[in-house]
DNA sequence: TGTACATCAGTGAACGCGCGTTCACTGATGTAC
DNA sequence: TGTACATCAGTGAACGCGCGTTCACTGATGTAC
């Protein structure tokens, strides 16, 4: 008699777990971060309130698991990016512009994976170097630089401005100020390639 | 009878508005942008939870308040930074990094400028340019790049990037990851100031 | 193959809370005469 | 200088709301015999 009309939903759900992350991110898009209660993940997921803790502690830890799964859709498209370059040094570049990109079309994930990163209590991105979008950068930065005489100061210097101009980019990308020169540089795939290829390449010691 | 024991408060405030904004920026420090409630700002103000209406027309107003406010310290910072330096390359830089010092020193209210910002409904950053942070920049730049040959284009995408490095700077700076290069820099502002020197100037047409 | 039962993953009602906002009010202030 | 009064800037009680979380419960599932 409580079954939803439209659908003959089973009494146990199969997996929920997955399907409330699925529910978060769904309301994170249509709705922004200020909609993401437990309660609304529920509702969206069509399941009582109190359902969530059979699977998460609590709100935090739901939280946690929304933004560890952006991370690995983050790793994976970086990594696809990647794959597509040859040239050591486009390929640095093709990563910043995927990152960013990944930014743009998970707006609201985005963030809430940054604010989760920032937390003391957890840190959603993958631990171990290597799993990570972290580690996607880190070899694909090292390949790059592999042939030149680099001072090391100088390539850790340049790697966390990297990290700073991409992340900066992601953060503005939705900026109106930028709005002609996306359209002047014919997209906003070019233009993210542009701005990133402002970084000087490590300078010799 | 309701006077407040410890002072001696006048029935009529003074200058309640501005009493208001400050306590927000007090409880945006103190215990970060969750804890910034309309509620929350009378309290810390000393007042009753309906005062603060007749100042702003709804809490947004007041947010936007304590925004506006902030954008003004921050160019009052930067022109501050780009007065004491005469090298028109390393003055953009010193308001790079005094802008960066502004995200770490006031970082709650930093955030609530840059949401502000992003917001359809109100842009708290001052519109007439020349007035805000923007204007302090691009009158720097302009006379860094004013002698040389420069493309237009790679001038302007030289800006977007110094905007981008310096935002992702300001939200990445307290990342235990940097703790160690900043030692080895011999502080803070070092480390800003290498960070953003990475920038590559702009290029000959 | 059929039955008894422990376990699991849901339900729905209820809790206390802090919130934004409204309202009728009241005490202080400034001004006109 | 003194008084009447309009205006202003507060008060405090109340509203309805959605929230996170807890609780006793119940129906479905899987397993032992």
């Amino acid at each position: 008699m409580t079954k939803k009309p439209e659908e003959a939903r089973a009494y146990h759900h199969g997996d929920l777990r997955r399907a409330l992350i699925l529910a978060a991110e769904r309301i994170l898009e249509k709705d922004g971060p200020n909609a993401l209660s437990l309660r609304a993940v529920a509702r969206e997921a069509g399941v009582s309130a109190a359902a969530p803790y059979h699977h998460f502690k609590d709100k935090d830890e739901l939280l946690a698991a929304v933004a560890h799964q952006g991370f690995e859709m983050l790793a994976e498209a970086m990594a696809k990016a990647a794959d597509q370059v040859e040239d050591p040094f486009a390929r640095v570049n093709a990563i910043g512009v995927a990152y960013v990109c990944f930014a743009r079309d998970n707006r609201a994930l985005y963030h809430l994976m940054y604010d989760s990163n920032r937390r003391e209590n957890f840190r959603a991105e993958p631990r171990k170097s290597g799993e990570g979008p972290g580690g996607v950068t880190v070899r694909a930065l090292t390949r790059a630089a592999g042939g030149a005489e680099v001072d090391p100061l100088q390539l850790e210097l340049r790697q966390v401005a990297g990290w700073c101009i991409t992340h900066g980019l992601a953060e503005m990308e939705a900026s109106r100020e930028f709005a002609d020169l996306k359209q002047r540089l014919g997209g906003d795939k070019a233009f993210y390639s542009a701005v990133l290829a402002q970084l000087a390449p490590p300078r010799k010691g």
